[in-house]
DNA sequence: CTAAACGCCGTAGCATGGTACGGAGTCAAG
DNA sequence: CTTGACTCCGTACCATGCTACGGCGTTTAG
């Protein structure tokens, strides 16, 4: 059987399908993320399995961290044909996601050695808010 | 010798002891972070002591990951008394921030994995953009 | 046929944590 | 006395990623 060209997406159905409001598609629409999409005789957008893909892409590409001014870095590359590129960008991404680790794991270590402080208890003055008091 | 009040600081004085904008001084009085200060014959705002410890306490509480919202909380348990509150905000704060961790170290994983297929190189296409496209 | 649900558009709003601007008054050094 | 730095105020703006609103036309289920 041939493959019949599915009849594309409307906006409602492409939204449901990428898990994202109709509001987003128009936003990354004009943010350039995702291209006009054609319209159909009423005005209204048709996508079609490319741009469904394409928003795939973004929402994937945003799970791994990426900004969507990085993502559009990315969907530049959506040949896959740079990769050099796109380790630039990744091996950023990589970086920045250390650094908040880092960040976030000091953090971490602070809270915890406060609250054992308060958890042994026996002041009369909580030990988190002198830390914070200095 | 007796301890001679200091005259109080001015808004650039006080903002460069935190490290902060002069603006954003204005900015936490209008959150109500900080208490609005006594003003001098010239209108002038005048930082004391006390409001310059609360100024350290707000940065230091921001340092440990809290937000503006969550550090008028604990401002609000600045008398140290009461523990039990502030190891509440502390606790939920810190499993917050190990979640987060927890994102973070997900991405990591994964940009790591894709990078290392991206560096085996020997391939057309990039895996990284691949692995976005599934 | 009608009413609900969906689509369109431009624009405005939310949350977060500030930063900047313009026009005015004030203070300190030279 | 002037000049530059500081301060005041209200308000607007920045980035980020959406989300909502109002007013309209269209499509679809009953």
């Amino acid at each position: 059987m041939e493959p019949m060209p599915m009849q594309p997406a409307t906006a409602g159905a492409a939204a449901k399908a990428a898990q994202v409001n109709v509001e987003t598609l128009r936003y990354y629409e004009r943010l350039g993320l995702l291209p006009r999409p054609r319209r159909g005789a009423n005005g209204y957008r048709q996508y079609d399995e490319a741009a469904l893909k394409r928003l795939r892409f973004i929402r994937r590409a945003q799970g791994l961290g990426f900004s969507l001014a990085q993502v559009r870095e990315l969907l530049r590359l959506d040949d896959g044909l740079n990769c050099g590129a796109a380790q630039t960008l990744a091996r950023g991404k990589l970086e920045s996601i250390e650094r908040q680790i880092a960040d976030l794991k000091r953090m971490q270590l602070r809270l915890k050695q406060t609250l054992a402080a308060c958890e042994r208890g026996g002041r009369a003055r909580c030990p988190l808010i002198d830390a914070l008091l200095e």
